[in-house]
DNA sequence: GCCAACGTTGGC
DNA sequence: GCCAACGTTGGC
């Protein structure tokens, strides 16, 4: 049984579900996480069999797309060290890295998409303290209790 | 250590 | 493309 939940944002046309579905054994490093509040849930919360929602985030229609889980626990993201890399950080130190990543391995897509709409339909309920619903959050990973993970499922 | 300016996220 | 929210930076 898996400890943890979670939901992971990406946006599809960088990196969506289908991206991680193709990779070998449909299994990638999360990269490019550069917020604290991100970060430290990778390293320090973030545990292996644990599963986590895929989110499709700046696109037409928001929403989960499907479910993966944590392969790998927290370690340094090494493509902060790197000038060439898009989310390349001066700051982050090779003798104390600042920026983490997990892998994850693609389970399933949803039997259906679940809209940000859709899911703010719910937010009287158990959803309500799901930072993805609330009015301008910007987290791009968030933990989610089992009881949303369940309700969220239910709902496919 | 405060806070204004600036940059980024991400829904709409 | 707009803009609200919020994180980060840097002057003082």
């Amino acid at each position: 049984m898996p400890k943890g939940y979670w939901l992971m944002k990406s946006e599809p046309d960088v990196y969506g579900i289908e991206h991680l579905k193709a990779e070998p054994e449909g299994t990638d490093h999360w990269d490019g996480v550069r917020n604290y509040q991100a970060r430290n849930m990778m390293r320090d919360q973030m545990k292996k069999g644990d599963l986590a929602f895929f989110y499709h985030s700046n696109c037409k229609v928001p929403g989960i797309a499907g479910i993966m889980e944590i392969v790998k626990e927290g370690y340094v993201d090494h493509t902060a060290f790197d000038p060439e890399e898009q989310y390349y950080d001066p700051k982050s130190d090779p003798d104390n890295p600042r920026w983490y990543m997990v892998n994850v391995k693609y389970k399933r897509h949803l039997k259906r998409e679940l809209s940000l709409q859709e899911l703010k339909t719910h937010t009287d309920g158990l959803l309500q303290d799901l930072p993805l619903v609330r009015r301008g959050n910007r987290l791009s990973i968030m933990p989610v209790t089992k009881e949303q993970w369940d309700f969220i499922l239910s709902l496919e």
